[in-house]
RNA sequence: GCCGGGGUGGCGAAAUGGCAAACGCAGGUGACUUAAAAUCACCCGAGGUAACCCCUCCUGCGGGUUCGAGUCCCGCCCUCGGCACCA
């Protein structure tokens, strides 16, 4: 190497060149695809953040772009899009706070973002750009709510929501945690309002059963299964006694659902949830005051308290239901356990065979009446004595105590009884969902405006300040002529204390009159999700005025093939988007069930590892063993004394022998050592910007992608970048070096270097097809080290470095492939093939073992018989030294691959 | 508590049931250099021997299946995510 030039890949000068290229001549531009295949590789679009992109962000959109070059090598049609999400609260905070308009701020973030992607390099497809909040893309969002309020799945309902004052708005119950905000922190009450809801519901059972048309993670799966909470089992109804008259002159009864119907002989009381409609009619006069001091007292407990409480609690309500086979008296309670929004949120407690029942009869004293015993003949006798039950017997069983249901089975009983309640009118087999109906409207200003109007009675003009009243019963849907409807121009942007939003504020967007008639437009907008629910399917077709996408490109296009974005994502956004695709495919807008078949999601990268030593106030090291971690700040096991957590340098760090971290210079001192989640307050943020200034985008791309499997969490050192970067400069060398004179046949290494070349081509072929992009580049570095060791690396292997390259380091595959004399772009060069044949040599070795150790090596030609190959073993000195005075008991020979001899 | 993912050198990691540690970082030695950086070459799990050969041990812990287990089975421990009274 030492008298070729050394000169160092520029970076920042080929990187500009190679980017102004792409851009000059829209190399990535998606054709309509005609004969070719199509493949849709898309990522979860981002919210352009003002804070820039983060290194997390890059893996994902390197993963996609390094497939989308290897397809478009492969001769597929690409469709790689890139857009932005950008309706959200943190520009409407930013506004808020500074007076700047969440327009502006959208503006720049999104410049920002679209700076930061292009520097990286991505082959996104840039004239099909998107961005949620413009009036275009607005349009279609409403219009797809229209479709949603014309077949009913868009409704309103006054719901006990959480609303959260700081905030001025409602959040998901998905958003509140612990009773504070997810976002900020404030606080949340529950307070009645008038939302708009969408019916995810009434697609529970296909967004469950779909599930298994898609490739997708089985962990993601089964969260989704595990959201819609699919339980089947039976709707018991009870009556109830001198039942109090609701909803006109039918009497009272109480439905409850139970997945055991088989234990409704067990049935010692009914719990009601202290939200339930009708408790204050079932309370017995004597218990009015008890019942709602504990309706009270429930109200005000926040979710944290329920949390930290853990034993249960309840008081009667003095009255009793009947048994619906039966017809015992069965008292009623009130208990905070019973969930208000799930099922009836009324439950028929079962104290001997459901674990929280048991707890609560046990605590208030109620009688634990045993139906089900273990269906065991060894073990016949183990009805425990009335009273005597240590605990729930929840598994399935034999039925005792149940009258004519006694002795059948569970799965048989539960039949049975389900048959019986039927025939008496008391009950029928149901499905419950713990999914619930989406709550689909936040009192925001920079949100899309749900396009509605209700009548309004009014005096005058109310936007002149006459008296109005809105009939918000008469919804009426805006004509899709009239999308899109575009959000006013606010001067401020609070939402102020009336929970309808910013938007009541603005009277001449509000009011509009026609035919003489006043109607008020809705002033909540649509949560941040709806943009995110199809922009997939407008990047088919950016630009089409008509409709969300031409029909023929939808069919050409959907589904998407490979879908990568973080696992945070599992539920909320990819079971709104699959509910919205189905809704259109049931319009006929969509020709597929399904939108993405093909899902993955890229592991989190965290900060650089981090090490600390805890010490106490007088600065004595402490070793982390002895600290109790769960007190805020932690203290010292033995006397309690508050620690704090030091930062430790490194390199004063050594390992012990359990494997433990210890200060260099203090043995025994055990620390802390973990890597965070980067996040502004830690201040272990990466900026790309700054990887790619030290480092370029090529570097940044490869070390992404090197540091492990796309999957898997993994924590950044930008020291280990010089790893990639000296590939660059490598790969750079040879093709600048390359022998254009030279072929590979004639090279002195021939036969070693066109194995090597074919089976690099395999591996990085079949390694990119599985997103196994590591060991991709694993195999680039040998076969980069192999070409800098010859003499004269002929110009067709530095061709096949190049091409192998480009997907991972677009602007050195490029460079290459302009060094070694051709014209641009790399891109459209055809993927190298790679023949099976000449992946393998004639000869092998194969190590030989005696007894599961390695004690010597053959080198052999391939495919020879057992015999052939034990001969030529015992013949090697070391096998026959430890054959010597044994017997041979056993060979295995696994052909071209090992031989194996036991011997005793 | 329940459901997932994961525990392999100083570090990031690799390994269709078949030679554990490929590839990279850091570290060490040498070459080049007045010197440093960069670059290039070699070494680099632990212990014994200690110059080499060689031997022994090693994939969180304990069992099992197998000629052979990082990989499969059973039981634990730790860790990171998600869910959490869902009747």
């Amino acid at each position: 190497m030492t008298e070729r030039n050394q000169q160092r890949y520029e970076t920042q000068t080929i990187e500009a060149k190679w980017q102004a290229y792409w851009e000059a001549h829209q190399t990535f531009r998606t054709e309509e695809s005609g004969a070719k295949p199509k493949a849709y590789i898309l990522d979860m679009f981002p919210y352009p953040s003002g804070a820039g992109l983060h290194v997390g962000h890059p893996e994902g959109y390197t993963a996609t772009d390094i497939i989308a070059r290897f397809r478009r090598a492969q001769g597929y049609c690409v469709l790689h899009p890139m857009g932005w999400d950008a309706f959200g609260l943190p520009a409407e905070q930013h506004a808020i706070r500074t007076g700047t308009h969440p327009r502006e701020t959208t503006v720049a973030n999104i410049a920002n973002f679209r700076r930061q992607l292009k520097a990286l390099g991505f082959s996104y497809d840039w004239s099909r750009e998107i961005d949620t909040t413009s009036p275009d893309y607005v349009r279609f969002t409403q219009w797809i709510f229209l479709k949603l309020f014309e077949r009913g799945l868009a409704y309103q309902q006054e719901v006990p929501v959480n609303w959260c004052a700081e905030l001025g708005t409602v959040l998901a119950n998905e958003e509140v945690k612990d009773g504070l905000s997810e976002v900020g922190g404030y606080p949340v009450t529950r307070v009645p309002l008038r939302q708009w809801v969408l019916r995810i519901t009434a697609y529970a059972d296909r967004l469950l059963d779909d599930l298994s048309l898609n490739e997708w993670p089985a962990s993601t799966k089964q969260m989704q299964e595990a959201w819609i909470g699919r339980s089947r089992g039976c709707q018991v109804r009870f009556a109830v006694d001198q039942a109090p008259q609701v909803d006109g002159d039918e009497p009272l009864v109480l439905d409850v659902f139970t997945t055991r119907p088989d234990t409704l002989f067990g049935v010692t009381y009914l719990a009601l949830a202290p939200e339930h409609p009708h408790l204050k009619a079932l309370t017995a006069a004597d218990q009015a005051n008890a019942v709602a001091a504990y309706v009270e007292a429930a109200r005000h407990r926040s979710d944290l308290d329920r949390k930290a409480a853990k034993t249960k609690s309840g008081v009667p309500l003095g009255t009793c239901a009947r048994h619906p086979l039966s017809g015992e008296p069965i008292p009623l309670w009130v208990a905070d356990y019973v969930l208000g929004d799930y099922g009836s949120g009324a439950v028929m407690g079962v104290p001997a065979h459901d674990e929280r029942d048991f707890d609560f009869a046990t605590i208030c004293g109620l009688p634990i009446k045993q139906v089900i015993v273990r269906d065991d003949p060894t073990r016949a006798a183990d009805i425990a004595p009335p009273g005597v039950l240590d605990a729930a017997v929840c598994e399935p069983g034999r039925l005792v105590n149940s009258a004519e249901f006694s002795g059948l089975t569970s799965d048989a009983a539960s039949e049975a009884i389900a048959a019986a309640l039927e025939a008496a009118s008391a009950g029928k087999v149901a499905v419950q969902y713990k999914l619930r109906d989406w709550v689909f409207a936040r009192q925001r200003y920079w949100g899309e405006p749900i396009p509605i109007l209700f009548p309004v009675e009014t005096t005058g003009d109310p936007r002149a300040g006459a008296d109005y009243r809105i009939d918000y019963s008469q919804p009426i849907a805006l004509n899709a002529s009239e999308l899109p409807l575009t959000l006013p121009d606010l001067e401020d942007f609070r939402p102020g204390s009336d929970p309808a939003g910013a938007l009541a504020r603005a009277l001449d967007w509000r009011f509009v009159q026609r035919d003489g008639r006043w109607f008020a437009r809705e002033t909540n907008t649509m949560p941040q999700w709806a943009g995110s629910c199809w922009y997939y399917l407008r990047f088919i077709d950016p630009h089409n005025p008509k409709c969300i996408a031409d029909p023929t490109k939808l069919r050409e296009w959907l589904p998407v093939d490979l879908y990568v974005g973080g696992a945070e994502h599992a539920v909320l956004h990819l079971l709104y988007a699959r509910f919205w695709h189905k809704v259109l495919f049931d319009v006929g807008a969509v020709p597929t069930p399904e939108p993405f078949a093909k899902l993955v999601h890229q592991g989190m990268i965290l900060g650089e590892v981090e090490y600390g030593v805890y010490r106490d106030a007088t600065g004595q090291p402490v070793s982390r063993t002895d600290v109790d971690l769960r007190a805020d700040p932690p203290v010292r096991r033995a006397d309690s004394a508050p620690l704090s957590l030091e930062r430790v340098a490194p390199d004063q760090v050594t390992k012990n022998k359990r494997g433990d971290f210890e200060l260099a210079r203090d043995a025994g001192v055990v620390l802390e050592a973990r890597a965070h989640k980067m996040s502004k307050s830690r201040g272990n943020v990466v900026s790309p910007d700054e990887i790619i200034q030290s480092f370029g985008a090529d570097s940044m791309r490869l070390y992404e992608m090197f540091m492990g499997p796309l999957e898997a969490t993994k924590p950044w050192n930008t020291q280990n970048i010089q790893g990639v970067r000296r590939l660059v400069d490598r790969a750079y060398q040879i093709a600048r070096s390359a022998d254009r004179t030279l072929r590979v046949e004639d090279c002195a290494e021939s036969e070693a270097l066109t194995r090597a070349l074919h089976r690099t081509v395999r591996k990085v072929t079949e390694d990119i097809e599985a997103l196994r992009f590591n060991t991709a580049i694993s195999a680039l570095m040998v076969l980069t080290q192999t070409l800098q060791d010859l003499v004269r690396v002929p110009q067709a292997a530095a061709e096949t470095l190049a091409l192998l390259m480009h997907p991972f380091a677009p602007h050195l595959g490029e460079e290459m492939w302009a060094c070694l004399g051709h014209p641009p772009s790399i891109q459209s060069v055809p993927w190298p093939s790679f023949d099976p044949a000449l992946c393998e040599s004639d000869t092998i070795e194969v190590p030989v073992q005696i007894n599961g150790k390695v004690r010597g090596r053959l080198t052999l030609r391939r495919g020879l018989a057992e015999a052939e190959v034990l001969a030529q073993a015992q013949s090697l000195e070391a096998v026959a030294l430890n054959l010597e005075g044994k017997a041979l008991i056993k060979t295995v020979w696994v052909p071209d691959k090992i031989l194996t001899l036991v011997v005793r």
